[in-house]
RNA sequence: GCGCCCGUAGCUCAGGGGAUAGAGCAGUAGCCUUCUAAGCUAUUGGUCGUAGGUUCGAAUCCUACCGGGCGCACCA
């Protein structure tokens, strides 16, 4: 009930829902206490739901087994009570108390009211303003660029993407960033990978292998024997490669458009880290020991303080990162930041948090950690063959997964949304395959399509639609299904772990509730018009909803014809 | 050893104080002279890891334990 608990504590204004009934359902029930028990009880404890069974009505409240204990009766008995004096308004179609519950069920007409909004403002129906003015930047994926992308970039790249996606509907000023690591050690370590790999240096452990590599070095033996001594020209060289070719290949593959690559070079070559440095050394917050420069952490949560400066006179990767995200904070002056990592970073987060407590940003920053994700082919963990590399690439997963690669995208993009971030995922390579009602993604993709189907195939009708026509269950659920999304983008913009996963499951159930729905009623009747009218409102309404969650939000095509 | 995450149907996962615990896949039984059957309907299947605690009420919160994954560098 994460959902209406968040409608049930927002201090904002859901922009439209029909759960704008919810207040005046308090009102009528704190009215109802006072009458019925002379208790005086605030709105802001009275709580209420939707149940998830239909047969419960539209919304519930539990007030009955909040007031049991202090009016010594059943809470039954109050719930009783409490209906007669609550059935007396003209919102309800009924009002009940079931086993403690008081059970709401709104008046059809409140619907129609929710599908004309749909109708008349399309996209912005599901926008709001409560992140208006905000400057939020989502970093992710960021890999280093010592090789392709793989399986687990996809899961952190494309909850960034829709994650920016959901942020922008909010009012916010969403910038995309990849951070570009082509400062660091792993620099010098791919240029040492190069050497290796050209017969020019022997060396075991520590160095990439793979294809792209191999294939580098043939295309540039030249420059490689010229730079032999500097491994770390060679290795930016090489990165900048990886980046064009490999990355930023990727990237347009999986649909994802970064504002920024933001280089990691470009801090030191800007002097920012120095700037940052002696930041944090006029604060006192830097001491010397052990020949080594240390930053004072542990005063920041950390469980201990860490090295920023090495006894070689070195940078540790905390101390860029630092200039980074003080960058970000004092100069873009970004309002939020949030960072998606792989799971396996999660020491990194706590020091970085730490870390950038000591600039004063730690409330400005969030970390999300996606967690690891396998392969499963025939109930087995899919491995790659040794020849390739071990690691599963975003280009393997396209072709495991097959067809065209914008249609793997989207499907590895559904799966990878469907799970919440801290779930452990198992990607089903079978079930993923599958190009049939089995797999969710054309399931969803199917309703948009027979959305526009039916629409094409209707005579256009200019009179206006009678909506109050549509009175069967399937209509108004569907109906109901639709109101929901304004308030299901808010929440998950404003919620703390940001739920991204919502959206595939909503956006499933809108696709069954209208697959229901088409099954139920007919659309197009010539004997019938004026139904006909109605209808197609319905289901223009179904796709324009459809629209938002599969093409704006989530972020996968939606097919006129299937 | 310490920290983070997970343990829910045969499988993959939602739900994260409320009413008989949900979905997809797999299984079973039906539905196409009618807007796309890539669909719909019905149905089988669960001691929500274990044990305590808090509560009118616990899959949900707390504690301990048992399993599994991942981290605990002057690597990035």
């Amino acid at each position: 009930m994460l959902f209406w608990r968040y409608l049930n504590d927002n201090k904002v204004k859901i922009k439209y829902n029909i759960v704008m009934f919810e207040d005046k359902i308090k009102d009528e029930i704190q009215s109802s206490v006072s009458i019925c028990f002379g208790e005086h009880i605030k709105t802001a404890d009275i709580i209420i739901e939707k149940p998830s069974d239909k047969k419960f009505g539209d919304f519930s409240s539990n007030i009955s087994f909040q007031l049991a204990g202090k009016l010594k009766k059943s809470p039954n008995d109050i719930a009783e009570k409490l209906v007669i004096d609550l059935i007396k308004t003209n919102n309800f179609e009924k009002v009940e108390a079931v086993s403690g519950f008081i059970n709401f069920k709104l008046k059809k007409e409140k619907y129609f009211k929710v599908l004309e909004d749909i109708l008349k403002n399309k996209e912005s129906f599901a926008k709001n303003n409560v992140l208006k003015n905000k400057k939020i930047q989502v970093e992710f994926i960021s890999a280093n660029p010592t090789g392709p992308l793989t399986l687990a970039n996809g899961r952190g790249g494309y909850s960034g993407d829709t994650l920016s996606n959901v942020l922008a509907f909010c009012g916010a000023n969403v910038e995309r960033e990849y951070y570009v690591n082509d400062g660091g050690n792993q620099v010098k370590i791919l240029g040492e990978s190069v050497l290796v790999s050209a017969g020019l240096l022997k060396k075991e452990d520590d160095i990439y292998r793979g294809e792209y590599i191999d294939k580098w070095v043939k295309d540039n033996k030249k420059e490689i024997e010229k730079l032999k001594e500097k491994p770390f020209e060679i290795g930016y060289l090489c990165a900048k490669y990886v980046m064009e070719n490999y990355i930023k290949a990727e990237v347009k593959s999986m649909k994802i458009g970064f504002d920024n690559w933001y280089s990691e070079k470009s801090l030191y070559d800007r002097g920012l880290v120095e700037k940052a440095l002696s930041f944090l050394d006029n604060k006192k917050l830097t001491y010397e020991k052990d020949d080594a420069k240390w930053l004072k952490t542990s005063e920041f949560g950390d469980d201990k303080d860490r090295v920023i400066v090495k006894t070689n006179g070195e940078y540790t990767y905390v101390m860029p990162d630092i200039a980074y995200h003080w960058e970000k904070f004092t100069d873009r002056k970004y309002n939020q930041v949030i960072d998606i990592l792989g799971a396996d970073h999660h020491g990194y987060t706590e020091r970085m948090l730490a870390g950038v407590a000591t600039l004063g940003y730690r409330d400005n920053l969030t970390y999300i950690l996606t967690q690891m994700v396998r392969l499963v082919k025939n109930g087995k963990e899919f491995r790659m063959s040794k020849r390739k590399g071990v690691v599963v690439t975003i280009e393997d997963l396209f072709e495991l997964i097959g067809g065209e690669t914008s249609e793997a995208s989207d499907v590895a993009r559904f799966f990878f949304l469907s799970r919440s971030f801290n779930t452990h995922m198992d990607f089903d390579l079978d079930l993923a395959k599958e190009r049939s009602e089995k797999n969710p993604v054309f399931y969803v993709k199917y309703a948009y399509a027979r959305t526009y189907g039916i629409l094409s195939k209707s005579n256009k009708n200019n009179s206006k639609p009678n909506l109050k026509l549509l009175t069967e269950d399937a209509e108004i659920e569907l109906i109901d299904k639709l109101s929901e999304l304004p308030a299901l983008v808010q929440m998950i913009a404003t919620t703390g772990d940001y739920p991204v996963h919502l959206l595939t499951s909503y956006a499933i159930e809108v696709a069954k509730k209208f697959h229901h729905f088409y099954d139920k009623c007919r659309v197009i009747d010539e004997e019938n018009p004026e139904l006909t009218n109605a209808r197609l409102s319905l289901v223009s309404g179904t796709k324009i909803i459809l629209g938002i969650v599969g093409k704006d939000l989530i972020g996968i095509d939606m097919p006129d014809k299937m």
